[in-house]
DNA sequence: CCGTTTAGCTTACAACTGTTCGCTCATTCT
DNA sequence: AGAATGAGCGAACAGTTGTAAGCTAAACGG
C-alpha cells in the first residue's frame, strides 16, 4: 500500500471516529483528542500528523457536513421534477436527512452558535448556499424583487432548519405533524410575500 | 448578618460569577467549577454547599434567563399600548434585549441545542411561554382558528429568536437592517395566514 | 450559656487533558 | 544501493479538573 494512500486511510479513520462519537449528549467541543485517537486506532501523538489541532479537525467535519447537505439538495431537485410540490418535497427531504443523519445535523446546529467564531462562520456559509439557491428559485418562479426574494428564502430556511432541531428531541410519532406544520408555515410565507409585495400599502394594523 | 442572608449572598455571587464568565467564546459547558468558585471568592469545595453539581447551577441560570425574558415581554406590552404596532414594537424590544444581555441570550440559544436533555427542555419550556402568549394574542385579535394561531406564533417566535442569533455575530451597523427584515417577514406570515386561512383551497403551485 | 448546626476552609487524590521529545522502520527518492 | 522522508509509537510532563475527608469558627436553638 502506498504511503499517501495509507495516510489518507487513517485520516478518514480519525474523521469517522469523530463523527461516530458525536451524539445527543456529546458535542464536538466535548470530544477529546485522546478519545478520538483511541477510537481511530492510533496513538494520541499521531493525531498531529494529520491535523494541527482539534479545531482543524472540526472545520473538516463542518465542511463534510456541508457537502452532505448540498448532495441532499441535488437529490431534492430530482424529486421535485417528479413530484411537483416544491415546498412539500423540500421539507420532506430535509426532515429525512435530519432523522437519518442526526449527528451530522446536530454538528451544524450546535456549531452555528458555538464558541468558535471560525466554526460559526463556516456553518453560516453552508447555510447561505441553501438560502442563495432557494432565493434564485423564488426570483425565477415568482414576481418578487431580488431583495424580497432573499428575505423570503432566509425565513424559509430558518423555519425548516429550526423544525429539524425540534425533531431531534421529538418522538418519531411527531415527525408527520412537524413536517406538515412547517409546510403550512412556508405556504403562509409564500402567499403573504406574494400578495404583500403587490399591494404594500394595505398593512394590517399588526 | 444572619446566616441565611449570608448564604443567599454567596449563592448570588456564584450565579453572578457564572453569568459573567459566559461570553462569545465560553459556553456554560466550558465553565469549570473551580473557575466559577474562584471568581465568586470561595473555595472550590464550598460550591457544594449551594449546588449539588454544575448542572444544578446551569438549570438555575436558565430559570433566571427565562425570568428576564418574561419581564421583557411585560415591558413590551406596555410599549405596545403607547406605540400601536405590535410587530415592530415586539421585534425592537427583543433585539434590544439580545444586544443588551447578549450573554443571557447566548445561554438560552446554546443550551437549546446543548448536550443536556434537562437543559434543552428547560429552555424549550421558556420559549413555549413566549409562543403561548403570542398565540393567545393572535386568537383574540384575528380570526384564526386555535391550531393555526399556534403554528403562526411558533413561526414568528422562531424567526425572531433566530434573527437575534444572527445579530450576535453581526456588526451593530446591521441591527437596523436585521430588525426591519424580520418585521417584513412577520408581516408576510400574518398576512399569509390570514388570507390563506380564509380561502385554503387557492394554493399556489409552490 | 452550652450544645448543635453549618458555611467555608485546607489538604489531598486520582483521573484526565494537550503537547514535547526522541525513537523506529517502512516507503520513497536519487 | 544508499540516503532521506515521514507516519506512528511510548514515555513523560505540566496543567487542570471534580470531589472526598476532616477541621474551624461563627451563628443558631433550647
Amino acid at each position: 500500500m502506498s504511503r499517501a494512500e495509507q495516510k489518507e486511510r487513517t485520516r478518514r479513520a480519525i474523521i469517522n471516529a469523530a463523527f461516530s462519537q458525536l451524539s445527543a449528549d456529546k458535542s464536538f467541543a466535548s470530544l477529546s483528542l485522546r478519545e478520538v485517537a483511541r477510537e481511530a486506532g492510533i496513538a494520541p501523538t499521531s493525531f498531529y500528523r494529520h491535523f494541527a489541532d482539534m479545531d482543524e479537525l472540526g472545520l473538516t467535519l463542518v465542511d463534510e457536513a456541508g457537502l452532505m447537505l448540498r448532495q441532499l439538495m441535488r437529490q431534492a431537485r430530482q424529486r421535485i421534477e417528479k413530484n411537483g410540490s416544491v415546498i412539500r418535497t423540500s421539507v420532506e427531504t430535509f426532515m429525512e436527512f435530519v432523522t437519518g443523519n442526526s449527528n451530522v445535523f446536530r454538528l451544524m446546529l450546535r456549531e452555528r452558535s458555538g464558541t468558535s467564531a471560525a466554526f460559526r462562520s463556516a456553518v453560516a456559509r453552508e447555510i447561505q448556499h441553501f438560502v442563495a439557491e432557494l432565493a434564485e428559485y423564488l426570483r425565477k418562479e415568482t414576481t418578487c424583487p431580488d431583495e424580497l426574494a432573499r428575505a423570503q428564502a432566509e425565513a424559509m430556511v430558518t423555519l425548516v432548519f429550526h423544525t429539524g432541531a425540534d425533531a431531534l428531541d421529538a418522538p418519531s410519532s411527531q415527525y408527520a405533524y412537524l413536517t406538515s406544520r412547517t409546510i403550512t408555515q412556508l405556504r403562509w410565507l409564500a402567499h403573504g410575500a406574494a400578495s404583500y409585495g403587490r399591494k404594500p400599502k394595505e398593512q394590517a394594523p399588526l
